[in-house]
DNA sequence: GCCAACGTTGGC
DNA sequence: GCCAACGTTGGC
């Protein structure tokens, strides 16, 4: 199993709504960035467990877990004239742009905030804590994993 | 709201 | 293929 990081700001859609939708799963549209794209379509596996982060927030940080429980298909969304992420250069025959679907599992009992995480020696590496880095899905590692469940107090 | 950092576009 | 201009991300 692999783990990741995927990003999404609250006011659009947070963990809050990722809980409260149908089979408290959602299709993870919108990325139009290609190395998150090959993540989406070629790393990103069913099980696989992905931290739920909130950007451009007060405060950013980790707020739960998901799942994925669809693999890799094409981000119908670019097909779209009137979607906001819609790329004319994308069509169903040739997709450009890709997308998983994924569960949520567990909120944390609280949100594990960039500053903390920032803190946390174990967790310089953390491809989220690069500067510049501004990937909206990004691979996490083992180890990683474990220490942020243990910041948040539950199980990994 | 500011702005640093980054990715993409397009002229040449 | 270079690189300036532009748009976006996201922390602060």
């Amino acid at each position: 199993m692999s783990y990741w990081l995927i990003k999404s700001e609250p006011e659009v859609f947070s963990f809050a709504d990722l809980q409260a939708a149908a089979r408290k799963t959602t299709y993870w549209d919108g990325v139009r960035n290609y190395q998150a794209r090959n993540t989406l379509r070629d790393a990103m596996k069913k099980g696989d467990r992905c931290f739920f982060y909130h950007s451009n927030a007060e405060p950013s940080g980790i707020a739960g877990i998901c799942e994925v429980v669809r693999e890799g298909y094409p981000d119908h969304t670019a097909f779209d004239p009137k979607d906001p992420h819609y790329d004319p250069k994308s069509t169903p025959d040739a997709p450009t742009w890709y997308m998983v679907d994924v569960k949520a599992v567990r909120a944390f009992p609280r949100l594990i905030s960039l500053a903390e995480l920032r803190a946390a020696r174990a967790l310089q590496g953390m491809v989220l804590l690069q500067k510049g880095s501004r990937l909206s899905v990004l691979p996490v590692s083992r180890r990683e994993w474990e220490t942020i469940c243990a910041l948040a107090g539950v199980a990994g």
